[in-house]
DNA sequence: GGACTATACACGTATATACAAGTCAATATT
DNA sequence: AATATTGACTTGTATATACGTGTATAGTCC
């Protein structure tokens, strides 16, 4: 922001140097920069120190660098904030609470039409399936409502969902690489009253993710909170990527 | 997952050698490992390699390094997931909609108690304070109620917030390090309801926002959205922290 | 013309070397 | 005893050098 007079490291000068041509517009989104070699005659630095502000700078998003062609300024990324939101367990945990859980139904069944489209599979192929109710302190605070690839996660039916959260045990079981999430308020209906111990009228939230590991898409999961007893929310640190 | 058996670079096969004491427990969460020349004599390479080996496991969050001192196993993470919330300017004009918005309140005001909590300013201390309805090709879709610490945008006021929204700014002007969020599904006032032109026993959305660059608190920004027209959500793709 | 080849050039990785800078403890000095 | 110095060890940065790998193109041969 401010001059930082203090004294930079020659790498961080180089990533500056390439960012202000890049945010002064002189180095215009998808246009190649100069090559290595090119910024070693241009800057006196040595091509190794020019590597890694360069390599920094693709790791942080702002560059594109293809071998043997060259260095390429990336799109600007969309404006957009991070939510980070944590697992049920851990947060009522946390908070110094005592998790349980109901399982209601915990079973493999033919895929619907929209569950097949939601984990791009054919409709009627087998699904596992499970439906249960998170409780704090013994009271009610979650539905969820999972459908698991059963190619990704084999021994899904034989878990013990009292033990870990199926969302704890999906994440330790592969890398999630993409997520779509859907976060929506609306009245829940009578069963969900029921189970959730609230009124008709009581608004809800409801949380719906979707999430990919490589290619394969691995669970669709749909979450009923209460608005009364629960929201979503945590605080998120951005870990370093500024210019500057 | 399975072994990939294509021929990695060193030190990725370096950093893999860490993650593998890590993971499996041998070098323990806040213990020391190795210093960069003990791992130089284990495994052969240079200290150049072993240095971008754990220099990026550091930036990765695995290991934390202190100089003069040593590398230390870094806390595992919690268990979360990550959304992404776009700036409703975006997201309107990627659907192809028209955005508009009716400024109703833009001035400086004495903070609140709890305004100046949020900011953590002291009370009745002045803040810049903007009320407005954004709307999707004509019809209203949110509320934004924001307070904006003047010290870090003393050009607030005079901005036109028919041109640009303030997040879209904010986010202009300053890079953020930290985000608190809130999501809560709530029935609105008679002012809500009047503003966003929907029913009284409509369930809304309320996303609180708190956003601070480096140590200083940036802006707590309010989001009132009705259930039946809006709700949050994105794809979010996880930049490649992988182990192996 | 079409296919192949040589070549130049880009980024990717690895090493050896050097010095700077921060930390800590043992030792010397006052 | 308190303070200062020194030295060992740590990470941080910078350079010169070398070779590997991927891409594009100009030129050559058929």
């Amino acid at each position: 922001m401010l001059q930082d007079t203090w004294p930079k490291p020659l790498y961080q000068t180089i990533k500056n140097y390439v960012l202000d041509h890049i945010d002064s517009g002189k180095w215009k989104s998808g246009a190649r920069i100069p090559s290595e070699s090119e910024i070693v005659k241009i800057l006196g630095a040595s091509r190794m120190t020019v590597n890694r502000a360069i390599r920094e700078l693709s790791v942080e998003g702002r560059v594109t660098r293809i071998q043997g062609v060259g260095t390429f300024v990336a799109e600007p990324k969309p404006k957009a904030t991070l939510l980070e939101i944590r697992s049920i367990g851990e947060e009522i945990s946390q908070r110094g609470g005592i998790h349980s859980c109901r399982v209601i139904l915990q079973r493999s069944e033919p895929a619907s039409k929209s569950v097949a489209t939601a984990l791009n599979m054919a409709p009627n192929s087998p699904v596992f399936h499970v439906y249960m109710v998170h409780r704090e302190n013994g009271r009610p605070m979650q539905i969820e409502d999972r459908y698991v690839n059963p190619a990704v996660a084999p021994e899904f039916l034989d878990l013990d969902f009292t033990q870990i959260t199926p969302s704890d045990h999906l994440l330790d079981l592969l890398p999630v690489t993409e997520i779509e999430h859907k976060i929506s308020s609306r009245l829940a209906d009578k069963q969900e009253c029921d189970l959730l111990q609230i009124s008709p009228s009581e608004p809800c939230l409801e949380l719906c993710r979707r999430s990919w590991s490589g290619n394969r898409t691995v669970t669709h999961v749909r979450m009923v909170n209460p608005g009364s007893k629960y929201n979503v929310g945590g605080r998120f640190h951005v870990s370093d990527m500024t210019h500057s």
